[in-house]
DNA sequence: CAATAGTTCTACGGTTTGTAGAACTAGTTC
DNA sequence: GAACTAGTTCTACAAACCGTAGAACTATTG
């Protein structure tokens, strides 16, 4: 999975966070609204420029049938997430030491989480 | 967490699979031992730049007070992936989504390998 | 002190990413 | 349909990161 620079990031984050397409003019207004900190606002062309990039990786899809094109994210946040999970865990040798080594440094919450997640699917439960 | 780069990754992997300091001699030997396909072998001096680099990263840590200074991974290999799959699942704003995912495409070999390890640490279990 | 093994400095080229103007294109209005 | 305009693509550049390694420097040993 390829990785993603700040901006492209922060695209993503705005795709994600709003699940249905948006335009590039969308986008940069967006962009500039969740804008702390003094960074500079950044051109509509460069939104454009990195939505093509974006395009390039698979991360987000657009609708040329229409005049501004709309664009939307290829997965969901969590999906993505998720990938990036395995695809690091997969870079491991000994997974179940990375496993091992990942659960036992989640919180109990966390943990719980976990046990429901996999007891609702597991063949060991009953 | 800083981002590895091929040459880094697998100067990081002949580390962690030793587990003993290595000189940067040593090191360009197994890189060049684990040179499958054609690629070109490196020069020493590219071991050691990319030891000094991973040394910044604090990816490694190195013994001065000898003559070959000797090189040690800071992490283990494990301590690493996992820590990278927190990383990546901090990035996540609905983390259980995340990992609802992510356990969603476990093999069940591996889904029963962390109920083990849930089990085996929770405070729920009495 | 001279030879040598080892380390640091310096440097360059490729790739990725942020950045955006210039040039082009497709609908819209008269 | 010619001109206008909103939107898109092309082109370009600078910064950072990484692989690469020679040149220059340093420490150890005989």
């Amino acid at each position: 999975m390829a990785t993603l620079g700040d901006l492209e990031r922060a695209v993503m984050d705005v795709l994600w966070s709003t699940e249905n397409p948006l335009s590039a003019n969308d986008l940069r207004d967006r962009l500039h609204a969740s804008n702390r900190d003094g960074a500079r606002d950044v051109a509509v062309t460069t939104v454009l420029t990195v939505l093509s990039r974006l395009e390039g990786k698979n991360f987000v899809s657009r609708d040329r049938s229409m005049r501004p094109h709309l664009y939307r994210s290829v997965t969901t946040r969590a999906e993505h997430t998720a990938g990036l999970m395995h695809e690091v865990l997969g870079t491991a040798p000994d997974r179940e030491a990375a496993l091992a080594r990942f659960i036992g440094s989640v919180s109990p919450a966390e943990a719980q989480t976990l046990r429901e997640l996999l007891g609702a699917s597991t063949p060991t439960a009953r």
